[in-house]
DNA sequence: AAGGTAATTAGGTAATTGCTTAATTAACGA
DNA sequence: TCGTTAATTAAGCAATTACCTAATTACCTT
């Protein structure tokens, strides 16, 4: 049994990585910023400046969605650049959804239906 | 727009569907009570006594996922039957995962490959 | 109607969260 | 080297969470 989705109710070991995704992902201001980054790469301050949030804040948000593995943190000079990590996000989730809606079935006909969707208005 | 995957941070109205998802999903227990009704529907006893907590604390777990529309109540007798909806779970994932990964081109294609593994071990 | 079982509601508490402001670290430019 | 800007760390606090036990509601059986 490979799980480790379910089994961090066990007091083995440390938190679990999907734990660490679903947490992320359990805040309003977290997805934002996930969405934010979808579209490009942001500076720390470029992000802040799109809540009504102090920085520091932000900054733990931008924390815990880079210990989740969602988004990747790299210093360029004074500044700190973020960007998206979309593997682990979508491993996760698809992961997760395999486990509860057994075989592909649902989400793989939800994507199509929702890209045809997007792609004929 | 017809948003509101990410608007819940203004304040106007109560709590968003998407945000009583992912706050459902957010807790291992809620996610393994899940797991388990994944396989068949069960009894709020049935489900209580899979794990180490009170009924009461087990009870609000399930009050918690029936709120987000993840799983259904019905009442048989003196017992309560709940069982899963599939649909609202795969439709919030798949449409955060969307807009975070713009077309279906990431979930379809990790979804696909999974089911492949599945099929052929 | 009485007694028993299933489940939820109510009330209380320790631990955690989500923010705040102040202090610190690090890098740039004059 | 000094002042400025970017970002994080630290410290503190109000509000929420996640559980517990006790009480209640609803239904079934005799």
């Amino acid at each position: 049994m490979e799980d480790e989705t379910f089994d961090e109710t066990s007091e083995g070991s440390s938190v679990g990585a999907a734990q660490r995704v679903f947490h992320a992902l359990s805040s309003a201001p977290r997805r934002k910023i996930l969405a934010y980054l979808s579209a490009s790469g942001l500076t720390a301050g470029e992000i802040a400046d799109r809540f009504n949030m102090s920085k520091p804040a932000v900054s733990q948000h931008l924390s815990i969605l880079e210990t989740a593995g969602l988004i990747r943190r790299e210093k360029q000079g004074q500044f700190v650049h973020y960007s998206l990590i979309e593997n682990n996000l979508v491993n996760t989730l698809n992961g997760f959804v395999q486990e509860v809606c057994p075989v592909g079935r649902p989400i793989k006909k939800e994507s199509q239906a929702r890209a045809r969707a997007k792609e004929s208005p």
